[in-house]
DNA sequence: CGTGCAAAGTTGGATTTCACAACCCAGTGG
DNA sequence: CCACTGGGTTGTGAAATCCAACTTTGCACG
């Protein structure tokens, strides 16, 4: 996408799943749902868009295309390391667009293991402290092309 | 963005900052930098679509447009509690690319305040245990219109 | 046999968005 | 007077998206 502008993993994850659809395919697949129509239609995305983007996402190793029947040949999207490596993503932006966004209660509902309804909080892998703009600075930027 | 397919915050999410360009403009922003021309130059988007991206995310509450100048009237954006909040899905993002996408180092660095080079990780914000896809189970999920 | 259905796409054409360069306006510095 | 800066807007053409319809392979029903 951006072959201008500052040299940035953020760029870099965005020309992968930033394009319209791409985070609510995943979303469905890491759902459960692995089936091509059944992601159409919970997404709503037409599809020939998204059939593209699954394309591009199988491409970027995020989904691999798993032939789950021979006759006839049908297939199925399963996610890779990289693509399960992006529910915390998820997680964040929806509970961004909880609380800043949608109107009324949150339409989805995730339960964690110790009993809570789940809330995400990015923390420091580090030292486990939550992360905040004050405990933050940057060390080193990318530059700009 | 999404009418049809499922209720859901992630799609509400990111009907406002989903576009292309708008999470690099947050980026820069984020890192500081408040005026346009500035902005312009560090993303590489083309003035146009950034002064429309800018206008939405007024729109959806993430910034302020503030005047800071009245000969000749000269503008900064400033984020809100809604824009700062997209922090740590930025830093999620970020260490994805780096992680998957982006060949070599990574080219931009955190430094934590406890010492430690930034690595993002989410955890439950009850428990504060890492969530991963076995922990975690679906209560309720928002319906497919 | 003929009809209907399902899955996983592909195709054609209209609409929308995006990119790029050029331009505008107000003030500032030389 | 001239160039330059900041913060945009405008026009044109290229690219991406949307939508509905069609295709292919096979199964199940009557």
């Amino acid at each position: 996408m951006a072959v201008r502008g500052r040299q940035c993993s953020i760029a870099d994850a965005l020309a992968v799943i930033g394009e319209k659809w791409s985070l609510l395919a995943l979303r469905e697949i890491l759902l459960g749902e692995r089936r091509f129509d059944q992601i159409a239609r919970n997404t709503g995305a037409s599809r020939d868009i998204l059939a593209a983007r699954l394309r591009t996402l199988v491409a970027a190793g995020v989904l691999t295309r798993r032939q789950y029947e021979a006759h006839p040949p049908r297939y199925e999207y399963v996610p890779t390391e990289a693509g399960r490596a992006l529910q915390p993503i998820l997680l964040n932006l929806m509970d961004w667009g909880d609380r800043y966004v949608t109107d009324g209660p949150p339409p989805t509902v995730w339960r964690h293991s110790c009993g809570a309804d789940l809330h995400p909080e990015t923390v420091c892998a580090h030292c486990g402290e939550p992360v905040t703009e004050e405990g933050l600075s940057a060390v080193r930027l990318g530059p700009v092309r």
